[in-house]
Order: structure tokens, then sequence, then C-alpha cells
DNA sequence: TGTACATCAGTGAACGCGCGTTCACTGATGTAC
DNA sequence: TGTACATCAGTGAACGCGCGTTCACTGATGTAC
């Protein structure tokens, strides 16, 4: 038994409690955008009286900035795998855009959330989440120099092409989520596209030269 | 003095009146999202009684339905000026992305809004400008065939970088919106940037031959 | 052109409702001895 | 192990407020003759 994580009973139920308001405004917030979101209608669907909320946060704003940081765990997850899969894979495209797919329809709520407040209403929602995709974005550049021709690319460009290719899949992801679940073709279309975009992209590459 | 265009002074007030809720709510949205606005808080900026919006719009959904109509007018007129401008420049990429940041500058709160509402809670307006987009990538489309190389791709291959240019540009000007007006050289990077991937998309067209 | 009536954009009072936040509280869990 | 006190997550009543919508109205503008 560790001695840091003892975790009484009462720590326990707290964050249980904690994650019913979290996981209560990631439901609402597949209808609705934060700025429409209510204190009261978040402990209404967490099963829990109004005045509760405020032993978890200090109001709706801080609710949001929890919800930032627990999608982005979820991006982060999602750019190791595919870091993993990538390097074993022939077909790095394809394995990519599988990754998405897959991390899309296995966490719709957290990729709604970052779609919707990305330019929504609260400021320090946009900003958390813009400074989120901004650490991806680098991330993602620093992956990309083990593959061929972009050894030499200047860091400059190959921020660029990160920011490139990250636009390419958050509009794709976006596109999957505003899919009806009633038409399979479409999102098979949507993929299609995105791949092809990539393989654009890509085949540029070459004959790509700093300015 | 035309005969269907008299314009009684009691319509032409009406009207002016409408222009002045559909004002007020486009200010009000560069700090809200649509989901966070009041009818109240529109009518009281635009300098009228609440009761008096009802003879305009049967609510706050519908006044949303004419910004989106309002808004995408001005994207049209900047796709016009573009293939305007474009067939007389050389530089085709710096020309797009000049009439873009500018059209950005000078309709500030139609892309504002275009971009909150784009994936925010009202689904009439989700569905609105997903159609309205569509519409824009269909005639880019159209307008790309008269470039070299591009005469030969099938339409679905031009509808496949209609989309990502699009895309690109959307996000151009979403982060031109978000960039602190005291920090130009931060839009100079931005502009930088975007005029790089759209010159990486544009080399690989050569090198691409479709699936 | 002048008059008598119709239209209708905007008013102002009123309603019931859900909201965020405060406060004093309860009773189960945790802690010290 | 047993007891006495402290902690604190969640309760329930209460508040003042802005909301969307209804209704009967006013008075300037428009229309018919």
């Amino acid at each position: 038994m560790g001695v840091t994580s003892v975790a009484s009973a009462r720590r326990e139920r707290k964050q249980q409690t904690r994650q019913a308001l979290l996981d209560a405004a990631l439901a609402l917030l597949e209808t609705r955008s934060f700025d429409g979101l209510s204190l009261r209608e978040v402990t209404r669907r967490a099963g829990v009286v109004p005045t509760a909320f405020y032993r978890h946060f200090a109001g709706m704003r801080e609710l949001g900035l929890a919800l930032v940081t627990e999608s982005f765990q979820t991006l982060r997850r999602m750019l190791r795998a595919a870091r993993r899969d990538t390097t074993s894979s022939q077909d790095v495209i394809d394995a990519s855009v599988r990754i998405l797919i897959r991390y899309v329809h296995e966490h719709r709520a957290h990729f709604h959330f970052i779609a919707r407040e990305r330019y929504s209403g609260v400021p320090a929602l946009r900003q958390a989440i813009r400074l989120e995709i901004g650490l991806l974005v680098r991330e993602l550049a620093t992956d990309l120099d083990r593959f061929p021709y972009l050894r030499e690319w200047s860091s400059d460009d190959l921020r660029m092409l990160a920011e490139l290719l990250v636009n390419t899949m958050v509009t794709t992801a976006e596109a999957i989520l505003e899919t009806p679940p009633d038409r399979p073709e479409a999102e098979q279309e949507i993929i299609r596209t995105t791949r092809n975009q990539l393989r654009l992209v890509v085949v540029g590459i070459p004959a790509w030269r700093s300015r």
C-alpha cells in the first residue's frame, strides 16, 4: 500500500463527484456551447445540489479549464499512439488517419468540446486551447524530422508543415463529428478526401525549397 | 423614380431598425457566442424596446440565420475580388492572401461570427454555415481549372484541393482575428506561414496523380 | 387637395421562470489521544 | 481498541435579477375617395 496515495474514502468520493460534474458538463456540451451552459444544469445532471458545485470549482470558468486539460490529455495520447503506429507502418498517412478516426469515435465529447470552444465565447477557454494546440504543433514538428527530406528542413519550415497537418486533421475531426451517424458513406468520403489532401501535401515535400 | 422600389418612409425606417438589430447582435458577438446572447441585450443595444424585436424576427434563431446570409455575402464578394485580382497578378498566392487579409480587417465581425458559430451550439446556424461553405468550395473548385496542370484534374480532385485551400484560408482568418491588435509582427508571421503552406500545396500539384 | 379610416412599428406593464450565489446546517468520515 | 472532537462534502431555503413572451396601447404614416 502506498504512503502518499492512501486516498481516504472521503477524498475518493469527493473526486468522484468532481468527475461526475465534468462528465455532466461534457455530455451537455454535445448540444450546447459552453457559453449557454448553466451551473444548475450541470449539477442537476450530476445528481448533486447546486451549492455543492463550489466544493469543486470556483465557478463555471474553472470547470471549463479542467475540461480543456482533460481533453488535451486525450489528444496527447492520440499523438503518442500515432507516433507508435507510423514508425511500424508502411503507409504513414493511412495509419495516421486511421488513428485519428478511431480517437474521434472513442472520445467524441473531448473532440466536440475543443472544436466548439476553440473560437467560442469564453476568452479563458479560447486562450487555453490555443496554447495547447501550439504545444501539439511543436511536438509534431519535432516528430517530423525522422522522415526523409525533412531532416534538412529548418525548424520554421517544419513548424509550418506541422501546422498545416494539424489544421487538416482538426478540420477532418470536426467534419466527422458533424456527420450524421446513419450515413457511414459520408464519413468514408471525408476520410478519402483527407487522405488525398495529406498525400498532396506530402508529394510537394521533395519539391519544396525554403524561401 | 422606380415603381416597385417606392420604399415608403415607414418601410424604410422599419428596414433601418432591422439593420440596427443585426448590427447590435454582430457587435455583441465580438465577445460572446450566439448561444450566450439574449434578445433583450440585442434590443437594448439597438435602442429599441424588447417587444419591438418581434416585428422583425420570430426569435433569435431567425436573426442568426439573417446574420449568416449577411456574412456570406461578404465572403462571396471576397471570392469575386480574389478571382479578379489573381487573373491579373503574377503571384497568385500572394494576391489571394492579400485579399483575404484585407477582407478580414474590413469585415472583422462577419468573419468572427462565422468562425464562432461554425461548430457552435445552435444547430440551425451550424447547418446554414456548413451549407454556405460547401457552396464556396464548389465555386472555388470551378475557378481552379483555369490554372496549368489543373485542367486535367477530375472534378473530385479539384474539390479536394479547393477544400484544402478553403480550410487553410479559414484557419488563417481565425488566427488573424485572435491576434491582439498591438502585435502586428504576429500577424505578419501568420501571413508568412499561410503563404508557405499554400506554396507547399501548389508545388505538389505537378507531382499529383489521382489514386 | 382634403378628409376619414386603416395599418402597423414601436411602447410599457406584467407574468412566471431559471439563474448564480449566500448562508447556516447536518451528519458521515478522519484524527488525536 | 475506544472515545471525544474536528473536518468538510453535500443540503436546503432564500435572495435579487435578467430573461422571453403576452397583451392592450399609441400615434405617425399610408390609402381610398
